[in-house]
DNA sequence: ACCTGAACACCGTTCAAGT
DNA sequence: ACCTGAACACCGTTCAAGT
């Protein structure tokens, strides 16, 4: 057997391991170094198990993606745009676990088994919906494109919040402070502040996805299977 | 005054540094040292100008967006359709330009002034459309979102090109290889695959916002200013 | 087949010291 | 005020060697 390492820890373990130190110290402190130590492991013995730290950080993201539950999308109880809704929730649901996850998306394609799972699901929701097959794919890509990005706007948000509360005193005083602080000439986003768009909330998360699909369906196509 | 250093390079040379090195090596090759060598500085005379490497990068972000002509949004002679379009197209095509681009703009908030100025546009141009207040920043929260998420799905395509180009050999054989290979379980995604549509074509990107711009300001407002 | 030890060529950041 | 040199505590990865 190709893969198969028969004694000590799995590959999973070492995702695992991967992932409990992602939550702790960020997508910064995730070395290879790091995991090994945390199985008992050293560094080279890593290298049995992935070819390189890149290798780990897409089986990673494929751990990410098999918690959401793809077979729900075929579940004919509720209407298409209910699964599609709730297929997105749940891919964001993951990438918001943990912090620098969406780094973690960003450093290879999403080709593996439950990535390309997820995609087939949603252009299968779209055709379901009513849209000829070359739109439907591109729809699949919109609501990809949607989900990742408000993901990355929240990890962008978070990434300051920890960068604030990690230096505590004036670290970044004279390079940044002095020129960004004239909020007073961005009136609306002021207005808007309390939306707290970036932060998360899950009924504005809600809002985006289900103005997306009314462009994407269009008016015609209102039928909930 | 603070920020002022009175000889050698400026800020903006070292930024500009980074970004040659950014387009040469990628997000992992650019690093406080090298970017320090290049300029013929010892890596702590880079402290004197930024208190951070992520100090450096989030001036980087904002040279980024400093490329994207937030002005153009308030040219009034084109509807304020087309000026989300500009706008759109812009940011994604500077983050386009350099590869982990990407990365960069998830090391911290957009809170910069371009970053701002270019939200405020945004938000603007919807309320012109005819959006209440609220609204008007749930949308042009979509449409960051959707530009950024864009972003990542080429990134990350893109991230997967270079690692393959890179290695040659097979490197990650064992641990992916055989088990992704197995294509037919996604007719879909097969029969769709020739719209390239992670590759960044112009015109699909064009169709992802326009349809997204249709659920948002709804099929009452066509008014095109 | 799996794992260790030592080594190579790197990192970000701090701090005392120079001019 | 700006910059250097040396040092600290790290990195990913390779390679010979052990069992």
């Amino acid at each position: 057997m190709r893969p198969g390492p028969r004694r000590s820890v799995s590959q999973v373990d070492i995702v695992d391991a991967a992932f409990e130190i992602l939550e702790q110290k960020g997508f910064a402190g995730v070395s290879v170094r790091g995991v090994a130590a945390a199985l008992g492991l050293t560094p080279t013995a890593i290298y049995t198990y992935f070819p390189s730290k890149n290798a780990l950080m897409r089986a990673m993201v494929e751990e990410l993606l098999a918690g959401v539950d793809v077979a729900a999308a075929s579940d004919s109880s509720s209407g298409w745009r209910d699964r599609v809704h709730a297929l997105a929730l749940a891919v964001r649901a993951r990438l918001a676990e943990h912090a620098g996850a969406m780094v973690l998306v960003t450093s290879g394609p999403l080709d593996g088994p439950h990535a390309l799972a997820l995609g087939e699901a949603l252009i299968r929701l779209f055709v379901e919906a009513g849209l000829p097959v070359d739109d439907a794919a591109r729809a699949a890509a919109a609501v990809k494109a949607h989900v990742l990005g408000v993901s990355a706007l929240e990890a962008a948000e978070r990434a300051g919040r920890v960068a604030e509360t990690g230096a505590a005193e004036g670290a970044g005083r004279a390079t940044s402070g002095p020129l960004w602080t004239d909020a007073s000439r961005y009136p609306l986003t002021e207005a808007t502040a309390h939306l707290a768009l970036a932060a998360g909330a899950d009924d504005e998360f809600a809002w985006g996805i289900d103005r997306l699909l009314d462009g994407l369906v269009g008016t015609a196509a209102v039928g909930n299977t």
